[in-house]
DNA sequence: TATTTAAGCAACATTGTGTCAATTAAGAGT
DNA sequence: ACTCTTAATTGACACAATGTTGCTTAAATA
């Protein structure tokens, strides 16, 4: 086992990183939505036959571009956490900033992936009006934002992920708990962070 | 000003009502990218072409749909803010709670709408990502779940959508600070909560 | 080199889209 | 009740994207 038994053809690799970076490019210029396969595969060189003959639609095709940056991500957290086995993982920022610096590094791929998202980006425009309520609320409790302080844009945008976090989740499993309860825990944690949860 | 003038004709108001209608049924039937316009003036008895005098697509329709719920439950947040001035939002769950409950209470919409999202639902792909690895990290951090303590499941849920939120607001505001610094603030949050932004 | 198989090519039926002109019928205002 | 306005219906149209097929060419492997 010196190689990697080379099993898959060449070409086919050859064209399935086309196919993805030419994806990608055209993200880059014009929405998802709108870009057809025969887009993909004229941006590619290739004939659009070929597309089919390595994907189904134009989703899977970027799911699977993706995959490989999230295995990346994935490996780079799971070498970290398995070189300093004693660091209490929370404690310290090192995981976070494993995280950001992996999107900072990605910018250019996650910046079409988020940008419009499906529905004409209903998700966003959800978590905006969350966000946008919370910022109110925020300022007027908060008062204005001190000197060296989290801004109130971003304490904002992280209670209104959290929220749209947490109600997708409940939704989805069908509300195992009642909206009182929810809201309860969602407040204690937004208000004292999961460092409460630690045992006294 | 005693009635509201009647300005739109009655047609356009039944329209729009079956068209949404329509399209919220097929929704809960199929996935949103599998409708076709037809499909939904079929089921809404009237004509295709009918449809293209009020929506361009259906994404707009969807939109409109939407937009009614919200601003009910914006209303409701309002009236209860001006209803109690003095009380402080932040210091207990009823604005929270009044979130949840239209959630709730509109749980067959949100269902559809959240459950399988743009991208083949790569939105959900990434948050559950970001969960699963959070959820570890809670686990061998905070150790087994205390009784009546907020189950880890939903802690990593918030976390994630926290953290997600904020991935994309730094992505789409083109990065105004370093991964470093949102890491440190992304993780501040996290474990102390809003309430260590409070004036000392 | 011989064999395997990916990619190219051109054509095809199918389906959804968006628009249009002419017609019918329902609502609004008097 | 009558008239004017305009929404909705209908059938048709050109256009674009899809997914598949049979055959050919050429590249990679062993």
């Amino acid at each position: 086992m010196q190689k990697p038994k080379r099993k898959v053809d060449r070409r086919v690799l050859r064209s399935r990183k086309q196919l993805s970076a030419a994806l990608l490019e055209l993200m880059g210029e014009v929405s998802f939505e709108d870009i057809t396969i025969k887009d993909i595969t004229d941006r590619a060189d290739m004939n659009r036959a070929t597309f089919y003959l390595h994907y189904g639609t134009k989703e899977e095709l970027l799911y699977q571009s993706l995959e490989s940056r999230f295995d990346q991500l994935a490996q780079r957290i799971e070498e970290d956490i398995s070189s300093n086995p004693d660091k209490p993982v929370w404690i310290d920022d090192c995981y976070d900033q494993l995280v950001f610096e992996h999107v900072a590094e990605h910018a250019d791929l996650y910046k079409v992936i988020l940008d419009s998202n499906g529905f004409g980006g209903i998700i966003h425009q959800i978590i905006d009006y969350i966000a946008a309520v919370a910022h109110r609320n925020t300022v007027a409790f908060y008062g204005p934002q001190a000197d060296g302080e989290i801004p109130h844009e971003i304490s904002s945008r992280f209670v209104a992920g959290a929220m749209f976090s947490l109600i997708v989740w409940w939704i989805r499993n069908d509300m195992p708990y009642s909206a009182q309860e929810m809201a309860s825990m969602c407040h204690r944690l937004i208000s004292q962070g999961c460092d409460d949860l630690l045992p006294k």
